[in-house]
DNA sequence: TAACTATATAACTATATGGTTATATGGTTA
DNA sequence: TAACCATATAACCATATAGTTATATAGTTA
């Protein structure tokens, strides 16, 4: 399939821009997310997996856990990502999830008693 | 579902990323993208159908035809779209499009003799 | 009015894909 | 080594949707 097209079919789905959202603030595991949007573990390694097919992320794997974070270059070869990210921040459920996000960064970790 | 997402789903199939590509140009009428794209009566009606409901294009009727453009408050109110259309004006088959679009403009109509 | 034109729509098919459940994998700890 | 943990993957289901064919609709011309 075109390139471009892949690229835009991967922001649009609810569930994947929600977790590129999260994962535009930093570096973060799979149960990070998976408790931030509430979504299951296999749904969110699914997505990830996709996005990071499409160099969209990359991720690094740490002990137990598999960080992930958004690929720099792809913001830097489109331009109109950068600013689909900048407007989403303000709009929900994207607004929401980051302050959800905030709140889960102060707790404790869920996912494994080292972690938190 | 979220307007946001509904928005990005309509950018993210070709034959429609085709159309708007082409709209950006100008108003052009149902016929003209047919033999511009080369896709077929019925889907490009129901392409420019489904861009009218998202108010990404207005219409308006004049004689036999209806005229198709872009909706400008759609650009003004995401900076994404000015971005996005910018970009894939390079990128095939946007680009070629273009290139036939500009032949198509030269040639006499196909669709109807006193248009030519 | 009758024939014609462009466009819209309905019915249908084929395919893509998001989500779930269950299980496998690979690394960690005791 | 055995138990444990986060993550990845496989199999499956339900749904959404792009495209086709055939037909309807609304406006135009003679």
């Amino acid at each position: 399939m075109n390139k471009f097209i892949e690229l835009l079919k991967a922001f649009s789905d609810e569930t994947r821009l929600r977790i590129i959202n999260i994962l535009n603030q930093g570096e973060y595991c799979n149960c990070d997310i998976e408790d931030v949007l509430e979504i299951s573990q296999a749904n969110t390694s699914k997505h990830l997996k996709k996005l990071a097919l499409l160099d969209i992320v990359k991720s690094r794997k740490e002990s137990y856990w598999t960080y992930y974070s958004l690929n720099e270059e792809i913001l830097k070869n489109h331009e109109f990502i950068f600013e689909l990210l900048k407007e989403i921040k303000e709009v929900e459920p994207f607004k929401s999830d980051l302050k959800k996000l905030k709140i889960h960064e102060q707790l404790p970790k869920k996912c494994h008693i080292k972690k938190g």
